[in-house]
DNA sequence: CTACGTTGTGCTCAGCCCGAGAAGAACAGC
DNA sequence: GCTGTTCTTCTCGGGCTGAGCACAACGTAG
């Protein structure tokens, strides 16, 4: 339930000390917090969007964008929207819609671990993001140190976890690595396990869902889209095979009638432009290549 | 972030004041809960374990258990785990593995409205657990208003938004609605909607992991998976090609050379027994029998 | 004990989808 | 103009799917 009432049966008028009776360490010492794993697509290769921690703990590291949950203004999505709108500069100040309506947001999953972060008990609700190719943002007011990421060049092994709870940051050597700048490419916290679930989820829900239309601009082609899907699955696609794909799942594209003005960089006819259908799930799926890999985890739920 | 630093750039060991020269709002009222969507099969049809309310608000409504996280101690897993067992009776004082082991339990998803609680801002990280055909969880020391209800029972429509926002609990009649007991079907808050999802997050599941061995003891039939997957599909399935692909997917189950004691209880030949093998995703996935229904929303990630 | 309905298990068969390959046409760069 | 590249469509063989059926084993009614 969303307050538990068992115990201490008081009125519903003194929450405050009510609470405090419950537990009092209920009261004081979790914060919430909203993270946001940004991911687009760059150059043909998949980028996540991180700032540079500028103080204690993890200072110099790479941390995905977020902030504390404005108690009682908003809820976890208007907060995800909020910090992904302050800190990359995107969407400065005119209204959630005009530079967001073509951004897909939604949660990923909630990180609790009592060490995960050395200062006090801290509760993350991290969310996905999907955005199609987007400026720099070093326009915002503290975003500064947010940039793109390319998702290949991070550290996504099992390493985030044993390092929050023991030595803060100088167990790893004080950016002395053989990379460039601090810490390149280690993520704070347990962000390098929260960013690695959203890729999981990311992968998979390619295959059910109209999502990959996210990363693209309004209109796009067929060859555009299979871009999207080569760069988050990290495989090379059948041409013919994937146009014949998206064409037959309804609702997935719906044709502008018009194509491309120009052909392929390197040669190639003009492609037909499409825009993305009313569908919120594929049928028949895009089923990835048969990968005889024996398994991760509990993945893509 | 876990949690943020940019305006504030106070030393990392005066937590407290930084946080609240941060945003005072972000101290206090700020509640994080733990709900627990418990999942069986009692008699061929899917239940769901409820605890009756008793005090305000939604006094005398149905919710699901759950409670607050105790903060420094316990992650998000334990909170859960240590929810269903206190509210419920189950796994009362032994280690937690002896009843827990064949009990799973996965995250669903975090609601973090600030209206959906009327006394404060309560984020509730919902769980799913799939559990065998356990007792009654009468014995337990605060579960006595804990018990299995079918689903089928349950209003699950979107009701639960309207009524936390405004009055309580009484825009809805006061328990005169034509039905036995004090608001007999209605779950308070939102917690229809978190069932909602939860329910949908298990339909899908069970299409591409081994979930469904979950809901059944060590040993179990063929035929007994299959009930599994007509009572939460709610769809009839043809028996022979069930077996087959059953039998077809790597690692799903594995014979244990037995059969049953008896056949079935209207007639028929013993069956096999078989035990859950060591897959984590089903290759290839056993597909519901397909739908035409246009959509519902971005259901089951 | 016999007859009958029920059910587990395995088989066949037609249809659809998938992967692989290739062909034709359109286009950029030289 | 020539060459290499790419978009789009087509074909073909294999595998999976849904539907139906066959047979044997079993409980129950009589």
């Amino acid at each position: 339930m969303a307050a538990d009432d068992q115990p201490a049966p008081t009125g519903p008028g003194a929450e405050q000390e009510w609470l405090a009776a419950y537990d009092p360490r209920a009261y004081a010492p979790i914060a919430v917090t909203v993270d946001v794993v940004a991911l687009t697509l760059r150059h043909g290769s998949l980028h996540v969007l991180l700032v540079e921690r500028g103080a204690p703990p993890y200072q110099g590291c790479r941390a995905l964008p977020g902030g504390f949950l404005r108690a009682g203004e908003e809820s976890l999505d208007e907060a995800a929207a909020r910090e992904l709108a302050e800190e990359t500069g995107l969407l400065s100040a005119s209204g959630a819609g005009a530079t967001l309506c073509r951004l897909h947001l939604e949660q990923l999953g909630t990180y609790g671990a009592p060490e995960r972060d050395p200062r006090m008990h801290v509760v993350s609700v991290a969310y996905l993001a999907f955005a199609p190719d987007l400026p720099d943002p070093q326009a915002g007011t503290d975003a500064a140190a947010a940039a793109w990421h390319p998702v290949s060049d991070l550290d996504l092994r099992p390493c985030g976890r044993s390092r929050a709870a023991g030595a803060p940051a100088d167990t790893h050597g004080g950016g002395v690595d053989g990379r460039t700048g601090p810490c390149p490419l280690t993520l704070a916290f347990d962000h390098a396990r929260i960013l690695a679930d959203g890729l999981d989820r990311v992968r998979a829900k390619l295959e059910y869902s109209p999502l990959a239309t996210a990363f693209l601009p309004h209109d796009f082609t067929i060859p555009d889209l299979r871009a999207v899907y080569e760069a988050v699955w990290d495989e090379k696609l059948h041409p013919g095979n994937f146009h014949r794909k998206v064409l037959s799942v309804p609702g997935f594209v719906e044709s502008t009638g018009a194509t491309t003005e120009r052909g392929g960089a390197r040669g190639g006819p003009r492609a037909r432009t499409y825009h993305a259908g009313d569908a919120r799930l594929l049928h028949p799926a895009l089923l990835r290549p048969t990968r005889d890999d024996p398994a991760d985890g509990t993945a893509a739920p």
